[in-house]
RNA sequence: GUCCCCAUCGUCUAGCCUGGUCCAGGACACCGGCCUUUCACGCCGGCGACAGGGGUUCGAAUCCCCUUGGGGACGCCA
């Protein structure tokens, strides 16, 4: 406490107009990240001030996406619809000491000033009609801060250097519209005032809002935060990111069966770096991340490095961490089974093989049948009426096993190939469709182990059956 | 239109600040091959970029300028 002047506090800031996108995900990521690396704290606040386009599904669908990503915020949720006081206090400090002023133009009006302009070759800005009437309060009328006509703006950006604005190219915005609500620029400043924001890590797009809201600071006689515009998240065809990319949602992801961890290494990495490390775990972001390794250019959205990013996730994760991930998906495939050895041991064969966890569902059917389905091609080509004796011996020999493991295993596949005067695979593949119906499954010997010695062994004896019953109809 | 930002393989990027070690490195994807009981994993190799033009310099991907290209912002949205 003695030094809390030095604590880093970032935020992130979403305004719920819908579900929180990868661009947003990856900025609420680089906030928490830094926050975190620099044993600061990270606020979360929902800027709601839109009454009209902001819903409370959004909200949910915010805090989902959060959860999901492992971002855990310090203080919050702030929402700005309910500190309008706060907001309105501030406004008419501005107002009362000629920062602001009322206007009265209306938007149309204000249309026709941007036209004019915008032909004379300028921005299209409001002409300050207003500015020196020193209007009161009337209904219909909006406040608008009193930018300086001269002189320049400079942004001291962490990421990208300075900045310089020419003031002439900013105009006398509204910060309070006609049924006195706040606008953007202004509420926000407020509250990163009011919450002690020290670091702001947005989008580039936010780089021209910036000096509007330097101007804010200066005319409420506070302190300006440092700010870090990162590259923004382009779609495949270098555009701003939008629905027509395609899932846009971070959700849709967790839906798709992604890692979270993986979500946030890619999006982490997607403007980041650290030499020629891709692989990051949530700790290592931690530890490594900062702000002098951000690019400057805009990155395009690649879903199939995030699939691959995924893999190695998966692969890289312990067994039992992965279990309340998959377990969704497993469900979602009408399979009952619960947290264990048994399913630890089926995660583990899978791990190498499964991109998502969908796949890793999909690959774990078998092990869970009743009795394995066989696919109509596998059976008729490998469960052949002479592998009858051999498949029987292998069976028995498993049963007389008093050691279940892998040496054994080999034994047994050993002696049984010795008696048949058969190769490897012509045993193997066999008994791979009789143990899970197909032609592809993880290796023959740990499979087996995972399956259990009951299963593989009744397995193995259903399909001894089924060949002898092949054999009589033929 | 005006202002701002950006510019290395198809994509993500290292290198750029502190020019030479870069005829530019890694990753994804793609193509070969190896491993192998299937599918994967893994391993080896290949393809593939400093946007263009001017400078500065003995020397430029690295510094400067221009052009071009891309993106963003210009709202009683955030």
């Amino acid at each position: 406490m003695i030094s809390m002047d030095n604590t880093i506090i970032t935020r992130f800031p979403p305004s719920p107009t819908g579900s929180l996108h990868l661009g947003g995900a990856r900025t609420a990521i680089f906030n928490w990240l830094y926050a975190r690396h620099m044993n600061g704290r990270f606020v979360l606040r929902i800027e709601d001030t839109d009454l009209q386009r902001s819903t409370q599904e959004s909200v949910d669908a915010i805090f989902e996406a959060m959860e999901w990503l492992g971002i855990d915020w310090d203080e919050g949720p702030y929402f700005q619809s309910k500190r309008f006081d706060i907001y309105k206090e501030h406004i008419d400090r501005l107002v009362a000491d000629g920062s602001a002023y009322y206007c009265t133009c209306t938007p149309e009006q204000v249309d026709r000033m941007r036209e004019e302009a915008k032909k004379s070759g300028g921005k299209p800005k409001y002409d300050g009609s207003c500015r020196e009437k020193n209007l009161q309060w009337e209904a219909g009328a909006v406040v608008r801060f009193k930018a300086p006509l001269t002189g320049s703006t400079v942004i001291e950006d962490k990421i990208r250097g300075n900045i310089a604005f020419a003031n002439t190219e900013l105009d006398d915005f509204i910060i309070a519209r006609s049924d006195g609500s706040p606008m953007y620029n202004l509420a926000v400043v407020v509250d990163d005032i009011t919450m002690n924001i020290n670091f702001i890590i947005r989008g580039d797009d936010h780089i021209s809002n910036t000096p509007k809201q330097i101007l804010l600071y200066q005319a409420l006689g506070e302190k300006i935060p440092d700010f870090g515009h990162v590259p923004m998240v382009l779609g495949h065809d270098k555009s701003r990111l939008s629905k027509r990319h395609g899932a846009m949602a971070v959700t849709a992801y967790r839906d798709m069966g992604y890692h979270p961890d993986a979500m946030v290494n890619f999006l982490v990495r997607l403007g980041w770096s650290h030499g020629d490390q891709e692989f990051f775990t949530r700790n290592e972001l931690i530890e490594k991340f900062n702000l002098d390794h951000i690019g400057r250019s805009a990155g395009v959205f690649n879903p199939e490095k995030l699939l691959a990013l995924n893999a190695e996730h998966i692969r890289n994760a312990s067994s039992e961490s992965l279990v309340p991930h998959l377990m969704p998906f497993l469900e979602a495939k009408g399979i009952k089974t619960e947290p264990g050895e048994f399913l630890n041991g089926v995660i583990e064969t899978l791990k190498p093989r499964s991109k998502t966890f969908i796949e890793m569902a999909d690959g774990a059917v078998f092990y869970f049948q009743e009795k394995p389905v066989y696919d109509e091609k596998a059976a008729a080509k490998f469960l052949k009426p002479d592998l009858t004796g051999p498949i029987k011996q292998l069976a028995d020999g498993i049963a007389g096993l008093a050691v279940f493991d892998e040496k054994n295993l080999e034994d047994i596949f050993k002696q049984v190939m010795a008696d048949a005067g058969l190769g490897f695979g012509k045993v193997a593949q066999p008994v791979r469709v009789a143990l899970t119906g197909k032609t592809v499954s993880p290796g023959i010997f740990e499979m087996i182990l995972a399956l259990g010695k009951e299963k593989v062994i009744s397995r193995l004896y259903d399909a001894v059956q089924w060949m002898e019953k092949a054999l009589g109809t033929e």
